[in-house]
DNA sequence: GAGAAACGCGAGCGATCGCTCGTGTTTACC
DNA sequence: GGTAAACACGAGCGATCGCTCGCGTTTCTC
């Protein structure tokens, strides 16, 4: 059981020094496992379909990734991360003042900008068959997206119980998950269709629990 | 390619006289599938567990199904016929006159329940990787339903551009399924929450569009 | 330029899955 | 009771999938 490595660093105890080549090899990979995953869904995409798109062998690919579910683990990391600084620049208790119409469309707009950028996103989120360690990474990015969502509309509406504010607050992110496979799902101006009528959807939901014009929220 | 059956119907050239063991045996199977499809998925589901859920083997399963997807499309043609009879005698144009909120709890009361009562309904539907027959019928179901839903949107409100009332359906069943979910995934007093939440957002989405009050939809 | 390590290949291993087949049992019909 | 068909079994076949391994190539380091 000796760990006897160089231990140039041991925090993760691999010490395997990449080279600009596998970085570059890395991102062809997240970006072919992307396709495949939109195509098939994660259970039914193959190592060697991902291979295969990304233009190199099986092999290689597992000199990158340990296994299959590493594969769609990294890939979620990276689009989490980009993920969370798109709602944390948004959902911000600044943007809770705003008139209800313009909250929605300074949250929304980035949010569904992001997903149709990256539609592999919601295919792995939708993916009900997916590994242990995804669906913890998509928990983690669902709890503090909604935990957002809950303090923007605690202060808009303080009155509201805690019990009916989770409510909302979860009826709201599934409202706009809905709104987004339907956006996806379309393009061009049927797409701007829906990402409007999706608004009106969220506004005549949550105009009788937040109010629609611009509230203080100085103490 | 003589097909001398002893013919007694060759509607479908297939002369199989089903005893009514073999019948319960079919039910034992579907309702063995319901239950790992539930869990895992279509995919990820395999025959062998199905068959051993059933409490019979593999060659027993394939006595009564020729494959896999047959056991599915069998499955969803049962419920199809189902959901179709709830929604057949809700969804109707009487009842399009109704108080908005009167309307939504006539309709979708229904098609909670029956959802609640068959969650590997919903299961199905959300399989992204479902084989071709499965998702046609799913196709079928699904715009008999819209079709529906866009009948009552334009008894209610003639003056709807086709194109407006296309949206608003296919909103409002996108906003429904994703509150079928949440009502699924939870059980109890948060259940009933939730499907009152969903009604309460619908209301809000559609009081603009549709008017709450009772209409007269003589001619 | 020599050695080491990272990169790259692809045949193929072991496991699993959908499905078959030979055989034995139960049921329907005369 | 006898026959044919329906029902039931379970070992195992062929295909596929995740993944490995041995070996050759490129890149880094000195």
């Amino acid at each position: 059981m000796s760990e006897s490595t160089t231990d140039p660093r041991d925090d993760t105890a691999k010490p395997r020094r990449r080279q600009a080549r596998g970085e570059r090899r890395i991102q062809q990979l997240l970006d072919a496992a992307a396709h495949v995953f939109c195509r098939t869904g994660y259970t039914s995409a193959s190592t060697n379909a991902i291979a295969r798109e990304a233009g190199v062998s099986p092999g290689t690919l597992y000199q990158f990734f340990p296994n299959k579910e590493a594969i769609a683990v990294e890939l979620g990391e990276r689009l989490n991360r980009r993920m969370t600084e798109t709602h944390g620049t948004v959902l911000t208790p600044e943007n809770a003042g705003l008139p209800l119409g313009e909250l929605l469309d300074t949250v929304l707009d980035p949010m569904i900008e992001f997903n149709c950028a990256n539609p592999v996103f919601l295919a792995l989120i939708q993916s009900s068959d997916a590994p242990g360690q995804l669906l913890e990474e998509h928990a983690e990015l669902h709890d503090s997206i909604q935990d957002r969502i809950s303090e923007l509309i605690g202060l808009r509406n303080p009155d509201l119980s805690p019990e009916r504010r989770t409510h909302t607050t979860t009826m709201t992110f599934a409202l706009f998950k809905a709104g987004l496979t339907l956006i996806l799902g379309h393009e061009g101006t049927e797409r701007e269709a829906y990402a409007a009528e999706l608004k009106t959807a969220l506004y005549g939901y949550l105009a009788p629990v937040l109010g629609t014009e611009a509230v203080g929220t100085r103490p």
